[in-house]
RNA sequence: GGGGCUGUGGGGUAGCUUGGUAUCCUACGGGCUUUGGGAGCCUGAGACUCCGAUUCAAAUUCGGACAGCCCCA
């Protein structure tokens, strides 16, 4: 296998089809096959999304794939923003359409020309759905496997609340939730608000989940957006208040996509391969019986072992294939799984499990009566993972106090006056893009470019 | 947005300069022997991205499309 740290393009694209989670060789560009394995791992971390949204009351809804050009139609800055990337239906059969049909590249315009029937008062609100659905993108960029793709797979939470004041704490509550998730990822981020040209088109501002990937850039893997009123007036959506008032309502949204897949992949993976959050993946605990003369007994014992942990709700598999022990290991390995249990003879007869950690060399010897101790072990497998992604996080983030300090391959935070002309000369000497204002931050300082009064701010290469 | 490189069995490749017979590794099917960190032998099947041009003849030369990868903005 490919070495991550020296070629983690050449390492990304080996593992992905390696393990079985992607194949990029279906002919349309940017749009790859979600392999078995792949698709069990972003389904699961669809099930972790959807438990914390719903846990916030979000419904879950699913809109149709086509929006009608009249619907794009809408004067407005957010449809600029996409026009350059829609991919249109323009025939049916042989019949040219009247009206030309957009694949959705996000679902606004095709949600708001819903609100209106479904918002009527205050009662109505707030009002908090989301889906988990393919977008589309016409893409010219490079594309690359799970970081910029034509389809994505994406998560868009959209709400509408009584006033500004209402839809920002619906914006804190979004920061709730991702932490959430980005735990049970063990991903570490850095908040950013995006700079007024970077910001989601239609928006009143973005804050943005920025994390360091190897490859010495940033992967963006999730947003989240104030709208206020823009996307209301419109779009017409209004309601009545308490005292009968008619009043536009004030709007978020939230995304994520198989981003944080790659995340997952680029940050945990090392140079056997993938290794992967319990909670994320498919086989949480492989059994690798050991033949030898008593196989039958082996084979019998690892099963009722397997038995056990299925019972105590455990993910788990056992490989019966006829390969020998040693390639197992390296496959598993390979797929990330995190805990594995070997069983031989020795284990057999002494009634015991061996393990061995994803993370760790050691091997350990357990006794079958203490087998709810892999909740344990699974535990020390993801604090493992969160310790070595934090170090990553903080390797390759560095504090800088002049332009110098900023020429380096890292992401980078300084002070920055906000100003287009200050990062312009930001990115012409450093190739440094402004990732925006590190979100919340109390402190001050002078401009790294001109002096004038700055905000901490975030700096780097992006993918 | 600009520039460069590359498309050969499933994956990785040799062959291309000098046009004629496609190499090796790996993975895969079958068989036997094996199996506590990527087993061995025998055997089988499997490829020149597509379209066009030049030519008696194109994997090889030329043009285009599509796809992949890298660098710069």
């Amino acid at each position: 296998m490919e070495n991550k740290k020296e070629n983690f393009s050449e390492w990304y694209n080996e593992i992905i089809e390696l393990a079985g989670l992607t194949d990029k060789r279906y002919e349309i560009k940017g749009m790859n096959i979600w392999m078995p394995y792949g698709l069990k791992i972003m389904h699961l971390i669809d099930d972790i999304i959807r438990k914390y949204s719903d846990e916030k009351k979000f419904q879950e809804v699913s809109f149709p794939v086509l929006i009608s050009r009249k619907q794009l139609e809408v004067e407005f800055e957010h449809v600029k923003g996409f026009e350059n990337e829609i991919y249109w239906v323009t025939k049916g059969g042989k019949d040219t359409l009247d009206v030309d049909l957009a694949l959705r590249p996000t679902s606004e315009s095709a949600m708001y020309t819903m609100f209106p029937l479904w918002i009527r008062s205050h009662t109505d609100l707030p009002f908090k759905i989301y889906q988990i659905v393919s977008v589309y993108r016409y893409e010219t960029k490079h594309t690359r496997a799970f970081i910029r793709v034509r389809e994505i797979h994406f998560y868009e939470a959209h709400t509408a609340h009584k006033d500004y004041n209402d839809a920002e704490k619906q914006m804190n509550e979004y920061l709730d939730i991702w932490k959430k998730i980005a735990s049970e990822l063990c991903l570490e981020y850095s908040l950013d608000v995006r700079p007024e040209w970077d910001k989601f088109p239609g928006a009143k501002y973005s804050i943005a989940f920025d994390t360091p990937m190897p490859g010495y850039r940033s992967l963006q893997v999730g947003t989240i957006h104030e709208y206020g009123e823009n996307f209301a007036r419109n779009y017409n959506i209004k309601y009545l208040d308490e005292n009968g008032d008619l009043k536009y309502v004030s709007q978020t949204t939230f995304g994520l996509s198989e981003r944080l897949l790659a995340a997952v992949i680029g940050i945990h993976g090392d140079d056997k391969g993938l290794i992967l959050p319990y909670r994320i993946a498919p086989v949480q605990i492989i059994i690798v019986p050991i033949p030898g003369e008593i196989y039958d007994k082996i084979l019998e014992y690892s099963r009722t072992i397997m038995d056990d942990l299925k019972n105590m709700g455990y993910r788990v598999d056992i490989d019966e294939r006829d390969y020998t022990p040693g390639y197992k290991y390296n496959d598993w390995e390979m797929k990330g799984v995190p805990l594995r249990i070997e069983i031989g003879s020795r284990e057999y007869n002494e009634n015991m499990i061996t393990l061995s950690l994803r993370t760790q060399k050691k091997k350990i010897k357990i006794s079958r009566q203490n087998l709810r101790d892999v909740e344990n072990y699974l535990k020390t497998v993801n604090d493992d993972i969160k310790s070595h992604s934090l170090k990553f996080f903080n390797d390759n983030i560095h504090m800088a106090k002049s332009i110098d300090d900023m020429k380096n391959e890292y992401m980078v935070r300084a002070y920055w006056c906000g100003s287009k002309e200050c990062s312009d000369k930001i990115e012409a000497l450093t190739e440094k893009a402004a990732l925006g204002n590190i979100y919340n931050d109390k402190t001050s300082g002078k401009c790294i470019v001109c002096g004038r009064d700055g905000k901490l701010s975030m700096f780097s290469r992006t993918y």
